[in-house]
DNA sequence: CCGCGCTGCCACAATTCTGCCGCGGAAAGG
DNA sequence: CCTTTCCGCGGCAGAATTGTGGCAGCGCGG
């Protein structure tokens, strides 16, 4: 499985140019013009890395660090026009793993890239909760984008993986359709309450495709959903 | 209980559409245009959180902010212009909580809200009442919304479960139908009396579903109710 | 350009919750 | 024992909340 890297920057050339190179690499990469839509790919679509221009419109590289920061150890690498020395400092001082002025080589990004993966130790994995989710029937495996119930593979979107993860996290516990909306889209997104509704609607109906009985994702009046383990009180 | 909110800007046609917006989505909205008078609103009836329009005449955001703060900690969002990117870092600096450039979606604004009044609430909630009332057979655990009793769970709805959670809380002690009331509605909801007696019944009836004998709430004639713990008193 | 999967959201039906009433029965108070 | 209050309980209709089928927009790949 090829690593996946993130690239954000508002100039379209950047992206192409520089995605190219690094796919060439071998290297699966995500672009984002837009740090808006960034940040909500990034949560969602974790990498190994990414990669991020500080200058962009709406919302810059370092305000994109700091909310990505608040849920995520995801590696960083800035991207500086060499003559805003302030820059380097600010970047690396929010957590940045390293930073790379304008105009670079794609060499020298290359050899920073791999830097940072080495030293964070991350090879193949990209995520930062790469966990393993199995209680009984039930296994999210979210590296994998694998979802089985009872041995038995079950096919969910992103979204609704999302949103099952967040549920079977805590079995028991009842999270609230705005936790839900926080979990699977990140903070900065607004949805209607009942949009949760739909996916909830969808995921009991894949499942109930393999297993009609399947009831596991309670629904708790006028509070939220929560996710029935076995008996385990 | 909708959560009030406040908003300041100088500008009525933002005032007046953001407040709709907001009241659409079920929020009391306070609105200043001037932030003198602001500051004067927001001590005397502070809001869940107050948005404020950072360039202002007489007094601007930053100025308001910095007085407020001396007086409470007050979630605060603010509304940069995009073009001035120092006042973002001064923002938040100054103890703002997010802030939004302009012009902004009112989805965005939507969601930036109420992820700061989670944040700020997750704060109160954690930190004041870690509420898990276990008192012999019965349990209740207000964070997982979870009540049980000799084991096996029992279903209440909010409002049951706040009742309960009410007079657990103290076993021994009396509570009178407007004590009660407060707990579970909030001070400024007046209802019936006899609707507190109906919810107490109910309460008794799923209880006595799952053993006959329960008798826990014991009705003080003409005062109120009172949860009786094990006799270990 | 077309089709397909994913998504957000709406409308309508189904379900659950809730505040209150009224009818006895129970608890003071004489 | 009788009167007055207060309470438990069954019900109910309206309000709130949720389940569901559909539909339209979008991005992606032919």
């Amino acid at each position: 499985m090829a690593t996946r890297l993130a690239l954000v920057d508002d100039d379209q050339n950047i992206l192409a140019s520089v995605s190219l190179a690094l796919e060439a690499e071998g290297y699966e990469v995500d672009t984002y013009f837009d740090s808006e839509q960034a940040l909500i790919g990034l949560m969602r679509r974790p990498p190994a890395l990414a990669v991020l221009d500080i200058k962009m419109p709406r919302m810059d590289g370092t305000e994109l660090l700091a909310k990505l920061r608040q849920k995520s150890a995801l590696p960083v690498i800035f991207l500086t026009s060499k003559d805003d020395e302030l820059d380097e400092a600010l970047g690396l001082g929010m957590g940045a793993d390293d930073y790379i002025t304008k105009p670079f080589s794609q060499r020298l990004l290359l050899a920073r890239i791999k830097a940072v993966l080495r030293r964070s130790g991350l090879e193949i994995t990209g995520g930062t909760k790469a966990d393993i989710i199995s209680h009984g029937d039930l296994m999210l495996d979210s590296d994998r984008h694998l979802c089985s119930w009872k041995g038995r593979e079950v096919k969910l979107t992103v979204t609704e993986f999302l949103l099952l993860q967040a549920l079977a996290q805590r079995p028991g516990h009842v999270k609230s359709r705005d936790q839900l909306m926080d979990a699977a889209y990140g903070e900065s997104v607004f949805l209607e309450d009942r949009t949760i509704d739909s996916h909830i609607k969808r995921i009991r109906r894949k499942f109930r495709a393999h297993d009609a009985e399947f009831d596991r994702i309670e629904t708790l009046y006028g509070i939220g959903y929560k996710y029935k383990g076995d008996e385990a009180a």
